[in-house]
DNA sequence: GCAAAAGTGTTGCTGTTACACCCATGA
DNA sequence: TCATGGGTGTAACAGCAACACTTTTGC
């Protein structure tokens, strides 16, 4: 930290952004949220919504803002996090922007509203495919990359599957989270064996029910984690 | 992205910068890299070597040089990565900076020449116990924590170990540093059995001979991974 | 009674832990 | 010959992968 003029900052000329890759369930498949640019450079590419950091904002309060914002919706991560800094020198032609890149998950339901919206520059956001997306603008399909592995590993060491559900799920369901995020299926025994003796899930004593033999629901235990690392 | 003006990038008045946390062995111990500082805020306290991001410089190459400049030798890292992005408002007085953390491995023997050094605004660098270190400025505790943790993980799943030593080494010495790097005795027999069973020693044929029984001599195997999320 | 989806056990393999004694060398 | 540190094996246990049939419901 030596460097610094003890005075003020100086502004450096290098522009400090957030990337946010958002999300969410939707037809049993894992979607994020992408918006289609309507400036250039990329115009009509699809791009992870993002933005500059203002100076007395948090990076998280950042991550919000421009999810909101680029999507007119009220959306609620139930989960938000960093996961890497984005800084190739020549990553955006415009100049030198070094960007925190954010992953987010949103309950079920989400997917319903954001099928048009518009802020200033986007001509519309929508929830497409995360494993197989379209070409997307700059690095961000490096950042889906990583932001994908990230929830991956994130399956293992908190239970951020659970935040993809509402409240009460069946076992199916849960497993069906699992696969869409790891892009391939599971064994239904092995899988509830696993689930069930970690002990964070609790029977709801409900059951649901609809085509085939009804499903046991549960929801989260009180004890669960959600960080790690 | 699109709340960028399609222009140039506007300065925002966030301050970018990079802190180091370089590690290496010395005594059997692991050492972090400290500055202690010269200036107003936390003079005199000890510091992760730090500093602004020039504008055409990538994230690692600003790591280096802080590292070298702040130290005045030449440090070549054997492993150098991003492990988190520091940006509270709150973390610096001076104002609003945003600082991507770095993990450095720096091999053994490094550490004989950065006793004394002098760049302009430090008092002097050392090498200090990681697990145990004086008081840090600013919250550069809170980056050394989380840097421990990543190179503890990094135990697991690259070979980050063999980073500190020489070319050659004996078990006991591979040992001697996941001992340190975790801050805990492990069981010789389990520990030989793991590290051999993976494949990425291979015997050089000499021993190193000293005190007691002299022991085999080890080198990386070529086929070693390095990276992982 | 049939279609559809939920639910259920066992076996083998692999990796991890705990644990105590003998071996090779230099002084 | 003794002090010093290097080197070795086994048994219990846990976690994981592979694998096929029965149960409950709605129509």
């Amino acid at each position: 930290m030596t460097l610094l003029p003890a005075s003020a900052v100086p502004a450096t000329p290098v522009g400090l952004a957030v990337d946010v890759a958002a999300f969410a369930m939707h037809d049993g498949e894992l979607r994020v949220l992408l918006v289609q640019r309507g400036e250039l450079p990329h115009a009509r590419d699809w791009a992870l919504p993002g933005g500059l950091v203002m100076s007395g904002e948090e990076l998280h309060e950042a991550a919000l803002r421009v999810l909101r914002s680029e999507t007119a919706v009220e959306l609620e991560p139930r989960h938000l996090e960093q996961f890497h800094t984005f800084g190739e020198v020549g990553r955006d032609p415009r100049g030198r922007i070094v960007s925190v890149a954010h992953l987010a998950v949103l309950p079920h339901g989400t997917v319903e509203v954001a099928g048009e919206a518009s802020g200033g520059h986007t001509l519309g956001a929508g929830w497409l495919s995360a494993h197989r997306p379209p070409a997307l603008a700059f690095d961000h399909q490096s950042i889906l990359d990583r932001a994908l592995a990230r929830l991956q590993l994130r399956l293992e060491y908190a239970n951020l599957a659970l935040e993809f559900l509402p409240e009460t799920f069946t076992l199916p369901e849960l497993q069906g989270v699992h696969e869409a995020i790891l892009d391939r299926k599971l064994d239904k025994r092995n899988f509830r064996k696993r689930l069930l003796s970690q002990g964070v899930l609790t029977p709801s004593g409900e059951r649901r029910t609809g085509v085939g033999r009804p499903a046991q629901l549960y929801r989260k235990a009180k004890n669960a984690r959600s960080a790690a690392l």
